[in-house]
DNA sequence: ACACTGTATATATGGTATATACACACTATA
DNA sequence: TATAGTGTGTATATACCATATATACAGTGT
């Protein structure tokens, strides 16, 4: 796991410093399957639709979330546009990058979406592979108690 | 949908023309998601787990394929050296290339993995979604009861 | 010799990741 | 109220690797 924390965009005056909140992103790594840029991109939805990172809220920089997870500005940055074009977050130059007000809906939207994607490869990957829909549901029951315990 | 045929490698002598056999590769497509090379060894595996190609069959030749799904012919020949690598297919130079013995038990093998992982992949995104893996499991029924539909 | 098979080398393109230099926004302070 | 400082995001040029290709080469059977 790397930590990583970020500042309140504008503490009010005169307030005792905000504590820096935690932002967990799993473990980036250019082994795991898919782009370093793609991995933060889940992660930040991850964080977002957990409710750890709410809506107006400060994402890290680009280059405190780059020194983090040990890769350049660049990535970080391609990440946080490619969560812009979806509409999860928003970038103002020398402010800092933060979360939409619709970054929630969309961030479980997206992952929805996505997970019934994965359903539907799954089912017509099951059915090359010989089983029928009845035994994917059983396997499908007997993965999720697995994870679970 | 792309019909691709091929010839048995070793006709008997005297015998009449043996039919072409039609293998039926689905649209390969630069558009779709994945490599051409992958779409082919999906495809190829696809045929072996449905019984359409069976052990000791003869593939189409690089260049047959390659004609017939208009890509070139190096993009077959790592398609096949891909499933070679995974003991479903054997190649002979001169001669052709065949489905392993063993062809038929690893495609379906691997295809069952591939779609354990999926699920995996499902309800963890689905979890992050903020779906129970109840609501999960209704949402397979109805995907797979919209398939047969 | 011929017509089929697979093989090998060199090349082009695009995606991914990087380093470096630039531009904007706030804030402390002279 | 200027202005330097330190944080933010932005843009350009470069390196590397996966993917796909064209062309030429080598083996097999008739």
């Amino acid at each position: 796991m790397v930590y990583t924390h970020y500042m309140n965009p504008k503490p009010k005056p005169g307030a005792t410093p905000i504590p820096a909140r935690r932002l967990i992103i799993p473990p980036i790594s250019p082994a795991a399957s898919g782009p370093l840029y793609q991995q933060i991109v889940d992660g930040v939805k991850r964080e977002i639709s957990a409710g750890r990172l709410e809506p107006g809220d400060a994402l890290p920089s680009f280059r405190t979330l780059a020194e983090d997870l040990l890769v350049s500005l660049i990535t970080v940055k391609r990440a946080y546009e490619e969560l812009e074009r979806e509409g999860v977050v928003f970038s103002k130059q020398g402010l800092g990058t933060f979360v939409s007000d619709n970054g929630l809906a969309r961030s479980r939207e997206m992952k929805r979406d996505h997970t019934e994607a994965l359903l539907r490869d799954a089912l017509r990957e099951g059915e090359e592979a010989g089983l029928t829909p009845n035994e994917l549901i059983a396997l499908m029951k007997q993965l999720a108690k697995e994870k679970e315990g």
